[in-house]
DNA sequence: ATGTCTTACGGAAGACGTAATAATA
DNA sequence: TATTATTACGTCTTCCGTAAGACAT
């Protein structure tokens, strides 16, 4: 019986239907009825009346009820109150990026922000590819600027920043280093180098596609851990991979060409914030780096 | 942050003293540190000022203790009270039995039970020996009959209720099958069957030994997950299981034999209860299937 | 030197999704 | 038959322990 297990005995305890309640919270009708189940074998006695068709609290269930809501409540504002008065009295703001170019404009906010809000300070932080959301879900941080798309329920994505034009990552040694340009189609003859972390699938979908345009295989490189790996990999001619063109900026090194694509869209960044809570100083934070992407396009 | 997380916060905010606060919750110094400094990130603050030499709470922290505590003890009072009261008003005592002849000497204390407590009803189930204490540790039984030796900080052994003599279960087309006993020794000559699941060190070594008295190394031989796996493993030839004598009477079958053993010491058998919260129905239980065992001696 | 907190790493338990099944209308 | 709840099973995350390191007295 942890929070989570509470948090769904209530909802349901409010909604008496079990999908309802599974999309409310983000999860499977299979996941509530499992949470249930368990508090139900936890506490001795069941807890709803149910039949395919109707849910009802039983005598325990209605006891329970009572017992919980109180507590729980006190528990998640408690947890808010004491996280925004940090934010407040401390006047933090959290805010991750993702990219060194991203992080550029962050720091560069920063500088800014500063002078108009000197009551807060900004803490920065890189965040890794392999775990785009995991900071962010877990309250770690308020904000962050970040490639789309994102297409999460819990979390809402601002408008876009900034654009970067991408360009292929291949070993310097690979016919595709002495061409101006390259397309799309080209991808069908390269392995890609892939994340070994679990993403999202539309995330992969857009930046590791699985097929050409023309609907051509893409072939499956080895996959990478941290970012710095995607480099060595490709310097060893075992993949290339699609980038930011800014990446050549920073990233350059012996053994790897960037060859600009001629027909790839080009990458947006955002802001990212966690769902329900708007938070005054994020929001400015977010409007500056705006302004500021905007005075200088790049 | 989940109401674990909330229990080692709160015990540290009283004890001050993180490897106290560990051995009160029976963890390790290393997970309360673990779980202070991932809420301290959720939080986005520090909660305690600490060297290695002192703890104190931050301000943060003792606004927290106060948000929180009171709602975890709500909760935590809540969930036992409608357990209560579930056991209560149905009279309702859950009681595990781990083999047959345990479950025998349960079924039939549940007989002269029920004409002393009519009100109270009892639900027996089976324990698997794979997860031999997650029943009574997720509060779905309030009591255990079990083999011993038991040692577990929050679990309370009782009395030792029945003994047993042990056997060796073997292929019927084994040499020691022929024999009319078999020594501690015979071990090392034949692999043992062990369960795939994980069990505390102190119990495995108990029941499947690694070195005979005499220090000689047993082999070890396929693992099972449920018992009666292990029967057709020996019929199979692939291995030898100790058990007690009393399995011939339930678990016969063409292709194995149990030999007495001549020096192992007997199987000890008790009820095993939550640390925490002494049960008077379970209390009342177990003392009965106490008397009945003392009155009708193996 | 010793007791205490922290970090890195690995294994096991639990959360959760998918897909198939059962039950009600 | 359509909708909803449950179960079986597999995967991934997270919990937690071990062991080694960093600090303070």
């Amino acid at each position: 019986m942890e929070l989570r297990d509470i948090e769904i005995f209530l909802t349901l305890a409010q909604e008496l239907h079990f999908s309802r309640t599974a999309k409310r919270l983000h999860v499977t009708p299979a996941r509530v009825s499992q949470s249930i189940k368990s508090q139900e074998r936890r506490i001795g006695t069941l807890l709803f009346d149910r039949t395919t068709r109707t849910v009802r609290l039983t005598a325990a269930g209605e006891h329970l009820y009572r017992e919980l809501s109180v507590g729980y409540e006190q528990i998640i504002n408690g947890i808010e109150a004491v996280s925004a008065a940090a934010r407040q009295s401390t006047g933090l703001l959290r805010i991750g990026y993702s990219t060194p170019w991203a992080g550029d404009l962050v720091f560069q906010t920063r500088k800014n922000f500063r002078t108009r809000h000197p009551e807060c300070t900004v803490h920065v932080q890189e965040i890794q590819f392999s775990d785009m959301f995991g900071s962010l879900r877990r309250g770690e941080i308020d904000l962050q600027l970040s490639e789309y798309p994102v297409r999460e329920a819990d979390i809402t994505a601002g408008p876009v920043i900034f654009c970067e034009p991408r360009a292929l990552l291949v070993p310097s040694s690979h016919p595709l280093a002495e061409q101006d340009t390259v397309s799309l189609e080209d991808l069908a003859g390269v392995p890609l180098i892939r994340p070994g972390a679990q993403l999202p699938p539309y995330v992969l979908e857009y930046h590791l596609p699985s097929h050409t345009p023309a609907g051509r295989p893409i072939p499956q490189g080895p996959t990478y851990t941290y970012w710095h790996e995607v480099l060595s990999l490709v310097a060893a001619g075992l993949g290339v991979s699609p980038v930011a063109t800014r990446a050549a900026e920073h990233h350059n090194r012996p053994g790897v060409a960037f060859v600009p694509f001629s027909d790839a869209p080009h990458l947006h960044y955002g802001f990212l914030k966690p769902a329900p809570l708007p938070n005054a100083h994020a929001l400015a934070f977010a409007a500056l780096a705006h302004e500021l992407a905007e005075s200088q396009p790049t």
